[in-house]
DNA sequence: ATATATATTTAGGCTCACCTAAAATAATAT
DNA sequence: ATATTATTTTAGGTGAGCCTAAATATATAT
């Protein structure tokens, strides 16, 4: 079984590996789940005893396929939370992270594919990230960024690449006369688009 | 901020103190929550400093007025959470209480409040118990035993008094042409049935 | 009332997941 | 190449929530 807490950090080393790269250090860890990075250290020397992770010291860690598989299932749980949450109760897309971030640890496999059904297989989350299916995979993404676009070109937003809460309300004033989705990257400071 | 150990503590103390009285015995506590009883006796002793519950050594506990309110919020959302698995996901009601008791534990008003007008403000779980107001307050019960009624009589079941799932089963197989519920008293080996 | 049985508490210990401070290692600047 | 800085690890410690074994308090039987 694993815990809250391994949960937590390899759904962490997860996504610093999509954004950095394959290797995550204990200080980018331990900023992202702030914890102290001695204490990260030690848990994810842990980790690697349960071979979830595969470490040498001093030189950060790597998802093992069987962690980067809870990974996934976590990610899973989360962003169908998140459908549920703004599909079913109403919930704006800037108000449901916390809420599912407790939810995704609800431990039920029933219940997530029952769940999957109740909301139509959606195929991606309110901010336009991929649902990964039961077996960790993902669709294709077709969408492309909305630098990738010339003025006058007609498109659909399906996400966001910055998920933060006040770029998320941001965005709602900003765009509301807009469709809702839209694919940014806050490093180019662009709002990018699909068709 | 409650722990997750401390809202099972209140849970099971509301439980018992429902069932047998006022007081609560650290043996009792100790094998509802399967939990040794020299363990139970350390956190008791906590929750009594925050105020949670009153205590007197070797005297058992009691609720205090604060205590009672929020295990009252945890029995509003393991029977809203109930609910929604069973008249939404398709669960069957001998499946949904392991799940509840994990999703009793997340924390947000606005999702239980909006939780609940999803479901339409439901009075009752699947089993037929009362689901409390976010006050803490109970609709009255017009149920009344299977033993106050006479043969022949024209009634209703609306829940059950004995929730172990063995029994859900039971009797969804000898009753499954009857109505789906019922109260049965397992002491006094009686089904029961309202108006 | 005393002996026996049962319930409760105390004392000491354990694991998990964190911490700080100091030491060791790696990266960067001169 | 050496000094400086930044990162990572080691060592020692903490609180929460559990444990066992032993001591104490309470209830029951004779």
């Amino acid at each position: 079984m694993t815990s809250l807490a391994e949960e937590n950090y390899l759904k962490a080393i997860y996504k610093l590996q999509e954004k950095h790269g394959d290797i995550v250090s204990t200080s980018a860890l331990a900023e992202m789940l702030e914890i102290n990075a001695a204490s990260v250290t030690d848990f994810i020397k842990k980790m690697a005893v349960k071979k979830l992770i595969s470490y040498q010291k001093s030189k950060g860690v790597r998802l093992s396929e069987q962690g980067r598989q809870i990974a996934l299932s976590i990610i899973r749980k989360h962003r169908l939370w998140e459908v549920w949450l703004v599909n079913k109760l109403n919930f704006k897309w800037d108000e449901v992270h916390e809420i599912a971030e407790q939810l995704e640890h609800v431990v039920s496999n029933e219940l997530i594919e029952q769940l999957d059904e109740h909301l139509g297989y959606p195929k991606t989350d309110p901010h336009g990230d991929l649902i990964p299916d039961a077996k960790g995979r993902f669709a294709k993404n077709s969408s492309k960024p909305l630098l990738d676009h010339k003025v006058g070109d007609k498109t659909k937003f399906v996400g966001v690449a910055e998920h933060s809460n006040s770029f998320l309300q941001y965005l709602t004033k900003t765009i509301s006369s807009w469709a809702m989705n839209c694919w940014w990257n806050p490093l180019r400071n662009s709002i990018t688009v699909s068709r």
